[in-house]
DNA sequence: CTAATCGGTACTGGATTAGTACTATTTATG
DNA sequence: CATAAATAGTACTAATCCAGTACCGATTAG
């Protein structure tokens, strides 16, 4: 399983409620509360957004967090990569990775790259506007509980 | 950081070193040696590799593990599908997620699983074979050690 | 002035994962 | 046929990482 941390997860689940308060400040308390999630967890995801400039907050009484940016302009990858860092699906990456290879350089470290980029421009196609729709119930589901139905390569065909 | 596990990780490597071998078995503890990986691990991850029909296995003296496919038929998705499960990014897609929301569905869990279509494509569209060509030294790097520069969204500029 | 709210840091419990150990099974080879 | 080489399977342990908590400081509306 691929996996993103709670903290994105939530993130862009508060991001989407924000999304739909129309620019009207909200308290991590009030979003707290709707979303049914701990309060503590709220605030630190939204002080991340909003020193990532994803978010622009007011301080004091009445205050509370906003968008800074028009949801159609906040993509999936933006709100991830301010809450988990760079979109990398590795840590092949960085410089000291030297458990994998004898040589300098692993072999497909290129390729990783590439994957990460991928993955990358995927999540960037999905703006905040478009997840904060509340339309379809709940399509397709994407895996199933048995992934040789879905996934799998043993019957290969996708 | 979005994150595979480490076994996904390795899996890829290795399936790389298979499909440089041109067909030819090579077992468990050469590609461990190759790799300077683990052997335990690695005999671990190909046997997972093999029940899920990617590769083919070869007991006995002599014996080893060589890709059941073409390099170009298996892609980057089938390899960390077959090890991780379902690429799913989230477990919001699983039945009993009911800390989300007081409603029995999350507003937006329609599009955590637009967000995994998203990435499983991207996945997808990688093969093996363009994994396995040892070309390109090192490209450009993906992302930064600091990420404002590359991915964030306060400069914002993509 | 006071209450409400954001801002930051440090800590802890628990879940997940990496890695190990051991044993059984299969098969080429002499 | 005997032996060695290799995969197959399972259970266990140790370490890492992450979610969540607690606490206090800073700012601002009323």
């Amino acid at each position: 399983m691929i996996r993103i941390t709670r903290e994105a997860d939530y993130g862009i689940v508060l991001m989407a409620c924000l999304a739909q308060a129309e620019g009207q400040p909200r308290s991590a308390a009030a979003l707290a509360r709707q979303r049914r999630l701990p309060l503590p967890m709220v605030s630190k995801i939204l002080k991340s957004l909003a020193r990532a400039g994803l978010l622009s907050s007011q301080r004091g009484a009445q205050g509370g967090y906003s968008l800074a940016w028009p949801a159609a302009k906040i993509s999936a990858a933006d709100i991830i990569g301010a809450l988990e860092g760079p979109i990398a699906i590795t840590e092949c990456s960085d410089e000291t990775h030297d458990g994998c290879s004898r040589q300098d350089h692993c072999e497909i470290s290129g390729h990783w790259s590439r994957i990460n980029q991928a993955i990358y421009t995927a999540l960037q196609s999905i703006s905040l506007e478009e997840m904060s729709r509340p339309d379809q119930p709940r399509p397709v589901r994407f895996h199933s509980p048995h992934r040789v139905t879905t996934v799998n390569a043993a019957g290969h065909p996708v």
